[in-house]
DNA sequence: GTGAAAGCGCTAACAA
DNA sequence: TTGTTAGCGCTTTCAC
């Protein structure tokens, strides 16, 4: 079977290439087409099925109408979350969002990156996965434009738009003391990874600026697995924490799994928090008090972000200026913090 | 800034653009390229940053080496889960994904086909979300690969892979029903899905082969929201259900919240169970039982189906033997089913 | 109102 | 061992 492409319709109708061209893409009003022959030719593209090439336009206007989003794990329900609504968002603009995983891993990032430049995407979303900039570099220096999201570099001439890590973590563990915790442990996430040492140096601060001796960061990964290992870590030492604070949700799960299977009650023999507020936090045994992401007000501000650069970027070729957003996050407050004043 | 071509380095190293083609597809052996000329083209695209133009490339190729997959809803953790499983296993095998969301809509789901075939996919994954069968009978016969996860339609002659929602369903009634439930009720997703569909009627088969005569069915989306409302309006009717056989664990959330607000315990003033099985269903105040769909297996048995169908339309143009695979899912037994023998 | 022809970046048949 | 050239499907300039 042929494919069926504006030659086909061409020729059916014993109309030109360029005429059928112009028809299909609803400018034929402007080129004074007759009614008659758009017509025809609308008819027969119909009757044929006609899906016009996109790697042929591409190749040709040099354009896709496609962005990429590079997430670091679609199986993270925080990060998917942020595919889904970008990918409406973009929707909406009339663009198509290419996404990609990069594992947590930055070679997959760097490869990617590639991937997603050589489909001719005209601006990429990035959620970093390590410390490389090479190859954002290289973004740059090919003129696309990029935003971060949830983790950045300050140091690169790249806008970002993220929560503020470290004020949710510090508001988070400012409360716990509040609330007369003086032993808070926490456990991050991956070590590398920006958005984890913000928190972590939240954590800190808090810690520091109320003079208090114990500290204790556990942990090195976003994952169920880690948080349960890390907290049954935790527990063996000798000086324990009264409460305990989950640097993600992903992490948490496995903060509650481990607390579960060594007796722990929440909140009453342990406290709890955690960074995200996944949905189902208000359904756990025990209710946990979370910081909230902006979520979506982050993926739309970084779409909104980036299409100003592609839109900016036809006119003058340079980029627009850096912007650095931060939104700060609240605390959602449920039953996971016991009182201990 | 000019764009880097081939074209670009064949200039620059004074090489003929088929000679950097062939180095650059690594094919410079077979044509028995000197490594003198293939040294050098590779050193100038390494300083030039070349990148491909897969839009040329599949243009003339009429190859993408990617692969569609149309999901009703990234939003939902069940099928995030599918995308990211699916994302995994392609990029191993050398092929890259393409996402739409359909939003639980025919119609962006047509759009979605559209948009995806115009890209050049080679295969096309799909979870339906309507009834129409139009758009996918214009993929087969353009001749485009195709099967169907989680949903699919007994009557067209597409491959699929799902769980056996029937038998899940069934599955789990027979298991409450065994623990002395004889009211059970249900809460289902969208109406015209088809796997909400065979779910809704293995719970009515258990109950009508047991001879019950209480039977309900509300809802009509797969979302907390409707869950919770649902289950407001369950619990006003004059003869109460002893369990809830909430559709999906989006539904169960809802059904939860609606049951603490109004004052029941799960399991002791009504038990409840789910279909999905999310992680999370160990934590919840109650462990919820629930049946668990093998949804990775389900992802990785569509694409080797897929890649079958890819590889072999190559040979002859028709399509490989129609598949159909139910996988059989299992109960999860926790905490949320009381005995009421 | 319509059409011819060039060219986007790449590959491959054919030539040398 | 390397190069010439046609052509994938489309848009657009220029011509009539």
């Amino acid at each position: 079977m042929k494919n069926i492409t504006i030659k086909t319709i061409s020729e059916n109708t014993q109309v030109s290439l360029t005429t059928v061209s112009r028809v299909m893409n609803g400018v034929a009003e402007k080129y004074r087409i007759s009614a008659k022959t758009a017509e025809r030719v609308l008819k027969e593209a119909e009757k044929l099925g006609y899906i016009p090439n996109q790697s042929a336009i591409n190749l040709r206007l040099k354009k896709s109408f496609s962005i990429g989003l590079i997430v670091p794990s679609l199986a993270n329900p925080f990060f998917s979350t942020v595919v889904s609504i970008v990918n409406k968002t973009l929707h909406e603009k009339g663009y198509s969002l290419l996404v990609a995983d990069s594992n947590e891993n930055e070679q997959t990032e760097i490869d990617a990156v590639k991937h997603l430049v050589s489909r001719n995407i005209e601006g990429i979303i990035i959620i970093p996965s390590g410390r490389k900039t090479d190859h954002i570099n290289q973004l740059i220096k090919r003129n696309l434009p990029v935003v971060f999201v949830d983790r950045y570099f300050k140091e690169l001439p790249v806008s970002y738009v993220s929560t503020d890590h470290f004020d949710g973590a510090f508001k988070m563990v400012e409360y716990l003391i509040s609330r007369g915790h003086k032993h808070i442990a926490c456990i991050q996430g991956g070590r590398h990874v920006m958005s984890n040492q913000e928190r972590v140096n939240g954590y800190k601060a808090a810690i520091s600026k109320n003079g208090f001796g114990y500290e204790y960061v556990g942990g090195n990964s976003f994952t169920m697995e880690d948080g349960y290992l890390e907290t049954k870590l935790l527990l063996q030492q000798r000086e324990k924490p009264t409460a305990i604070f989950a640097l993600s949700d992903t992490i948490l799960l496995g903060v509650l799994k481990a607390l579960k299977e060594d007796g722990y009650q929440v909140p009453d023999d342990i406290s709890v928090a955690s960074f995200d507020n996944s949905i189902y936090l208000d359904y756990l045994a025990c209710p946990v008090t979370s910081i909230s992401q902006p979520i979506s007000e982050i993926s739309q501000i970084a779409i909104r972000l980036l299409l100003d650069k592609v839109d900016y970027q036809g006119k003058d070729g340079s980029l627009s200026d850096k912007q650095e957003i931060l939104i700060s996050p609240s605390i959602i407050h449920r039953k996971s913090v016991k009182d201990i004043l």
